[in-house]
DNA sequence: CGGACAACCTGGCGGC
DNA sequence: TGCCGCCAGGTTGTCC
């Protein structure tokens, strides 16, 4: 589910609520998703830490603490929010790992599908060295950019899904930017011209932060950490238009496969290459 | 290097 | 209504 726009609207909402609770204890009903250390070292661990920041790193959530950090990857379809020990809600059914705080309230992870993980270390290069610049940093450069693609005969798409090319882009955000770039999903990385990758650089920027600007897309799971609902998907301009006419020429959009994922392009366009 | 595919999981939807 | 297959925002590992 979530990219870097959803990702960014949890850490958003979860800064007030978080920072500056300590963690009391820790309780999980399924060990997958604990993925380092152990469950027992985990808990025995994290108990008594006092959370100093929240951050984000590509579609990694960073719970800073004292002496570690507790990340989460909400994968497909995790959730992240905090609430009262007394209340439920209707995500509560798929909560499998939970975090009592100081201050009567639990930190709460969702998630249907089980594919999320947690992990708490004290080595955050180790755990997130692989990953590419951030696209809405200035560690994303062009030059970066270009290196990256030169002589990659894989589908630009398939570079853009890579983490270690560019952190965050997903699918949904990687049909987007290509629309706005006008090139094919399929087109291979190394052919594209110097004007096209810094117009595609460009668009990837304009596609999450238009995301971001939405507070990300609910589709499917997606929940904001207060419940609520995002909007970016009212403002999708190709992804799930598939037979929906283009919003800039009027023809169907087209959906294949691309990278395994499926992909939404106008082929008018976003012309195929020769 | 990279493509194809299976795993990991559950639920919603369309078709019959 | 029931059953079946397919699809889904992600990542990792294996095989060729």
């Amino acid at each position: 589910m979530p990219e870097l726009p959803e990702v960014e609207t949890v850490v958003r909402g979860l800064r007030g609520p978080l920072i500056g609770r300590r963690i009391t204890n820790m309780w999980h009903d399924w060990a997958r998703t604990i993925h380092s250390p152990g469950a027992a070292e985990f808990a025995a661990r994290i108990a008594g830490q006092s959370i100093t920041a929240v951050d984000r790193r590509g579609k990694y959530i960073l719970i800073k603490l004292e002496h570690d950090a507790l990340v989460v990857h909400l994968k497909m379809s995790g959730r992240l929010y905090v609430a009262d020990a007394e209340s439920t809600n209707e995500a509560d059914r798929w909560v499998h790992v939970r975090f009592d705080l100081d201050n009567g309230q639990q930190l709460r992870f969702s998630d249907m599908r089980k594919f999320g993980r947690v992990y708490l270390t004290n080595d955050l290069a180790n755990l997130l060295g692989h990953l590419g610049p951030e696209p809405l940093s200035v560690d994303f450069t062009l030059a970066g950019f270009r290196a990256g693609m030169h002589g990659r005969k894989r589908a630009i798409k398939a570079q853009l899904l890579d983490q270690e090319f560019v952190a965050g882009v997903g699918n949904i955000y990687a049909d987007e930017a290509l629309f706005r770039a006008g090139i094919h999903p399929a087109a291979a990385a190394g052919t594209l011209s110097d004007e096209e990758s810094a117009r595609l650089r460009g668009t990837i920027r304009d596609a999450l932060q238009s995301g971001i600007e939405h507070e990300g897309a609910s589709i499917n799971w997606y929940r904001k950490p207060d419940g609520q609902k995002g909007e970016s998907q009212n403002h999708f301009t190709v992804y799930g238009r598939t037979g929906l006419p283009c919003l800039q020429c009027g023809t169907a959009i087209s959906k294949i496969r691309v990278a395994q994922r499926g992909t939404h392009f106008c082929p008018l366009c976003q012309p195929a290459r020769t």
